[in-house]
DNA sequence: GCTTGCCGCAAGCAACTGCTTGCATTACCC
DNA sequence: GGGTAATGCAAGCAGTTGCTTGCGGCAAGC
């Protein structure tokens, strides 16, 4: 029961600022939401700026647990368990993200910490590709470029950032249940990097238009 | 002349508003910016919070002039030159929309205008993606789901929104440059749903392991 | 018992912020 | 010229906010 207060504080303070923002997370307010008196705030921390500070640098050690396999032997279910262990975190941090966000320009530390997780995410799906094309789930010598390849796993990490993000504000663009979206993400993922296989050969494609220039090499 | 002043400031407002959010934009901070006295500035719109909301709603009247060819012919091209168009869009008014985004449980007027633009580029896609299908692009009994087909939609349209929006604060993130990427994107997309050509065949996928459950049904 | 360190409480201060008032100025229309 | 509407300017007011100070309480270690 040491430092019960600091972490209350530091607690409350996130909590505050993910409804308020850096302005609105009055020392008052946070004072209050922790049940400890203003004044406590600044004897533990110094100031508002420097207790802020300290709260990011703790919310941003937060690590996601989901790893992947060491070897990949289900790509689909593999992808999908982590990406659904990602967003699931996405959401619960989403109101924090978002704040972190605006304040980026204003305070980097706000920008490190948001950019973070995401970077530490997408290391770790970079990892798992380099994992899938050595265990032969990508053609090495492919027509996928691996340029477009890393472009996929961006794409993928975008996606489900924006499903995560968006999802709550945007009821008509995010149709479909979550399950299911993340399931369509991986496995267009999968299909877009040639992990998945082909489901409609390219039988329909001299119809109704004379298609000169349909696939542009580069 | 006579409306000048009422521009001047709506436009201030905007710009103070995107750098310091609702409430660093202040009164004082916005009449400067506009070259007008702050009286003036609530003699105008009452007050400060009518102020921004009338911004908001001009903000959500800019319509992004991209559209789709009424006839899909080179859909990569198409849909390359749209997501361009749209991502240009979205980067240069990104410091807008993440304030809007932060501020989206505070104040809806917010979330609605944050989310008119993004829904109304959604809907166009979605009209195109209906106009690849009717012209024989995708394969109409094909392998991949109408809803799979949907979300590929939401995938594309979600990497788009979070490379405009990220792709400053997060270089490790997005390493390729932004034409590359986003071409990258609309082939991904393509492919995911059926329209592109396979790059790479089955025939890799045999190797090394035995992939009893590859290809997941269901 | 006595020091030491942490805490709560009350008060307050300077700066900022949304907003108002009173008055002089300017431009326009009849 | 005179009325009218919009603007600028100076001042101010009440509430908020970051932060400080002084004081007393209270538990732990000597």
């Amino acid at each position: 029961m040491i430092d019960d207060h600091r972490q209350r504080i530091l607690h409350a303070a996130a909590r505050v600022y993910a409804q308020h923002g850096w302005r609105g997370a009055t020392t008052r307010r946070i004072a209050e939401e922790a049940g400890v008196n203003e004044v406590t705030l600044f004897r533990q921390f110094g100031s508002k700026d420097a207790l802020l500070d300290l709260m990011m640098r703790e919310c941003s050690r937060i690590e996601q647990d989901a790893t992947f396999p060491s070897e990949p032997v289900d790509p689909e279910q593999e992808l999908l368990a982590w990406v659904t262990v990602h967003h699931t975190v996405l959401v619960s941090m989403r109101a924090i993200v978002r704040q972190m966000m605006s304040d980026a320009e204003a305070r980097p530390d706000a920008a490190d910490c948001a950019s973070h997780g995401p970077s530490a995410a997408m290391a770790q799906v970079r990892e798992y590709v380099v994992k899938l094309r050595r265990h032969g789930w990508i053609t090495e010598s492919g027509e996928v470029s691996p340029a477009e390849v890393r472009a996929a796993a961006t794409m993928l990490m975008g996606a489900v950032f924006a499903d995560g993000m968006n999802r709550d504000m945007m009821p008509t663009m995010f149709t479909q249940p979550v399950p299911e979206t993340l399931r369509a993400y991986v496995r267009i993922f999968l299909r877009g990097i040639g992990a998945l296989p082909q489901p409609a050969p390219r039988a329909a494609r001299t119809v109704e238009r004379d298609s000169t220039s349909t696939t542009v090499p580069e």
